[in-house]
DNA sequence: CGATAATTTGACCGCTTGGTAAAACATTAC
DNA sequence: GTAATGTTTTACCAAGCGGTCAAATTATCG
């Protein structure tokens, strides 16, 4: 009798803890490259090396797997964001941060594309906590980016504007990444480019940002 | 007898150009919510206020709706691009260039995100177009920027990433669009933020980019 | 008008999809 | 060992999907 799927016990087995990450692991393969709509079951299950039902033994709905996914990564793709610090040297707390999001483009693309088509698609399953968490993490953020402005430390400019920049420019290499491709062609596009992209976006963000007397 | 679907004749009636039309308006907005596998025929002829068999009498299958989408809004899309001119001031080219490109983020974001979906999800059906007249457009504009740099009227960048940066920055705002209100808030979420936007990224790209002596 | 071509509809098909039921099989605890 | 629990499989279903077909309807044109 296994009615109660997977959770009855408080405790996880080790086949459950196991089988679980297995599937994660696959369906954000599927999930970053086809969104929630265009992934199937079937795809994930063959992807994690088991059958349809017996993935629904451990997730009982798409999802269920969906929304685990997300929170994961919603966790720790604002973690960067969290570690900057009020009490840094602006620049390099900019710097830091810049490379940081550009290194997450670089090794976890699928996260980033995940995210990607969530909010593409109207963000249907997260729009709380975009309103929520994400919302007081970056409102925190942006009144130490005010202050060091104010200070005279970095120039006037509007914080959010800043934040969502730094966010754009560097997740382009995550969800862009065939257009980047595409574009510096062949002779380029070896793992060079994301160095290429931090020398490029440090000089703009540090220049762009340097306090002037005007 | 009508086997032949509404391509036999050379001239198209009025009726197939108002009906074409208003499957494409549709199809825009299907698309650009759901991506093309998640978005359904169903969908678009509701949208389009028309039967499903009717609809297909226009356009035999999904993918030739979704293909004509794409073929129109690649071409729109790098207008602004090509307006980029070698003989103008540098620095009121950038400039203008980063505001078509914001308008066209707040005018038409259905085409922003049908494109990003597209490109997201591995840029399946327009790889060729990627590789082929984007790169070369993008080639010429780069080597526009770079004798910018070398003549010393902006500072020596990598006029790829330059290019990127600016896509991305700007797009942000039609893709990432419930992202950026959900951030904003209500009190900020007018359409004033396009007007910030421009100031802040104004900003941040002329005096990022102007000529240093260093 | 009448004929011919263009358009629209409703019924339908085969396949894929998310998900279920129940029984077979494996593991663990005593 | 054996009983209880946990896991996996086989067979299946109802709904949704992209797309077809033939008949019905409407527009066009002489």
């Amino acid at each position: 009798m296994a009615i109660p799927r997977a959770a009855k016990t408080q405790r996880r087995t080790r086949i459950q803890e196991e089988k679980e990450e297995r599937i994660l692991e696959a369906a954000l393969d599927v999930f970053s490259q086809n969104g929630f709509r265009g992934a199937t079951i079937d795809q994930i299950a063959e992807a994690a090396g088991m059958s349809k039902p017996n993935l629904l033994y451990y997730f009982r709905t798409k999802e269920a797997i969906h929304r685990q996914l997300i929170d994961r990564v919603l966790f720790t793709w604002l973690e960067p964001l969290r570690a900057f610090d009020a009490e840094g040297n602006p620049e390099s707390e900019i710097r830091s941060y810049i490379r940081r999001k550009l290194e997450m483009a670089r090794d976890f693309p699928r996260e980033s594309r995940l995210f990607a088509n969530e909010v593409l698609q109207g963000a249907p399953h997260i729009e709380d906590e975009l309103k929520g968490p994400l919302k007081a993490l970056v409102d925190e953020k942006a009144e130490v980016i005010r202050t060091w402005a104010r200070s005279g430390k970095i120039a006037k400019c509007d914080p959010y504007h800043l934040i969502f920049s730094i966010w754009s420019t560097t997740q382009h290499y995550a969800d862009f990444d065939v257009q980047v491709r595409a574009v510096l062609g062949q002779n380029y596009a070896g793992e060079g480019r994301f160095e290429d992209a931090a020398r490029f976006l440090e000089q703009l963000f540090i220049d762009g940002l340097r306090a002037r007397q005007s």
